[in-house]
DNA sequence: TGCTAGATATAGTTTAATCCTATATCTTAC
DNA sequence: GTAAGATATAGGATTAAACTATATCTAGCA
């Protein structure tokens, strides 16, 4: 298997024909012939259906095409990759709010190292970009997805409340407890579920948008709250981070791609660096 | 650029050594030499450092690494599918419930049709397998996923209830109403989040597992249920199906591979496939 | 320091693959 | 039946890849 011959393969798919494939790479078209034969022997199956109007392709070719496609793409992606070096490739990047500034800013790094000649540009996940880094709520039909991280969800006690005593919080402890509630949120919309599965009520206190105004809140000794994981670590003053014991609550981030030809290249080597984590 | 030389590349860089390269490739040590020299005068970059003791990589040589490797894995593949054609490779395939009988036997076509090699095993998304057709909520870590369908939930509703009578069903209306409870169900999840932050109380009058179930009681007129959209669409007596038109509920069915090589060129073509959805 | 072992680089030759030209064969259309 | 257009085959020319032999470099050691 080479690279010249599954490129003149491609042509004489594309194209119905091994003398207009010929022509369209500058060759001869005994070349494409043998070349296309060759491919065959090796493959042991039938490409093309020759006939007197150019040739038609068998099943067999009809499968080897998008295979043989992708491949070539990507064989010249990693060229460009290389040989374009010098120039500065710009690079959107959408993100959620709360993914962590810690650990974000190692897989910001490790991307940057991985494509030095990245002109990296973070932004919101609702605008346009190359990939976005979202949990799989957010994910789009035309994206692919490649799991990054999996973010438990905490919950923020006041120091103060009578929750922060308690060595175990089940979720039925949760039963008329002071809450604030942020959205948008998986978490919550999962534990919100449960507690009505379970016939719990929950004080609503206030409704805000951002974990730092949560946590502030919490710490202020307004009611309790849920963040992830990730948000839990950093020290908050006056506020004590809890699992509950007898649920699952949990997301998934991760990197999503549009199967776009633009960036395929750099989008590729992204995809591979988010499976080592 | 040509296989050939990328694979030496990647013999070189696993063993650290032309000399090693060479024997592990049984040819001689200039030809590793040469061929390394052109694959870095093409992508204009130098992959590795030379000294008396063997070869180091360099940056470059550590970022072309993993995109060798993957395109040299993936031609392997593509090779072993068409070669091995004759003898049949299983497949286990782990599937949801409630995927739409309908269009899970049209993919289930196109998979076999793409892949006629196969001998596919069809088993519960719990089990171990190859791959796995899942919504978003089941995705594991260590795979990759790749969306299929986003199917929205409809009301199933008793024919005789008031609700029937409605044109437009919002959230509000459900207040108090008999309900058939079906877990695990993603959209119900989030559809009782949203009655709690509204306020609604559903009244459960059942709690079961199966989609076939839940639309017998609503035909015996016991409640309605929430279902995803492809279960809507079979003709059911005394049961009508209608959107909540204020919110808007969803899940996502998708393709769920592990990065694992030794389905790999099976699982590269699902993926493939799995876009043109 | 000088020697040796082990590694890569270079030169020149040989081999193998690729491409070319010329021509044969086949199909379709008129 | 014939011409036009397409693919297949044969044999020679070109180009790329591999080999042998040898040079150069480095590290380790006496």
């Amino acid at each position: 298997m080479n690279f010249k011959g599954l490129s003149y393969f491609i042509s004489v798919f594309e194209t119905g024909s091994f003398s207009a494939a010929s022509k369209q790479n500058y060759i001869a078209q005994p070349s494409i012939s043998t070349a296309i034969s060759n491919l065959e022997t090796e493959l042991n199956t039938q490409l093309f259906q020759r006939h007197g109007k150019g040739v038609m392709p068998t099943e067999e070719g009809k499968r080897l095409y998008p295979l043989a496609k992708q491949l070539i793409n990507e064989s010249q992606a990693i060229k460009s990759l290389f040989s374009q070096s010098e120039q500065r490739q710009p690079f959107k990047l959408g993100l959620i709010r709360s993914l962590g500034v810690g650990r974000m800013s190692q897989l910001l790094k490790d991307f940057t190292q991985a494509c030095p000649n990245l002109e990296l540009t973070l932004v919101e996940h609702t605008e346009e970009s190359d990939a976005r880094i979202i949990t799989t709520t957010d994910l789009k039909s035309h994206e692919q997805f490649q799991p990054i991280w999996t973010d438990c969800y905490f919950l923020a006690i006041p120091a103060n409340s009578n929750l922060s005593l308690k060595s175990k919080i089940r979720i039925a402890d949760l039963h008329d407890q002071a809450f604030i509630h942020r959205q948008p949120c998986e978490g919550l919309t999962h534990l919100q579920q449960l507690l009505d599965l379970e016939g719990i009520h929950l004080q609503i206190r206030a409704r805000i948008q951002t974990v730092e105004y949560a946590l502030g809140l919490v710490a202020a000794g307004l009611g309790i709250t849920l963040v992830p994981q990730v948000e839990a670590g950093v020290n908050h003053r006056d506020v004590i981070f809890k699992e509950i014991e007898d649920i699952e609550l949990k997301r998934t981030v991760g990197l999503a791609v549009t199967l776009d030809a633009r960036n395929l290249q750099i989008t590729e080597i992204l995809k591979q660096l988010c499976t080592t984590y």
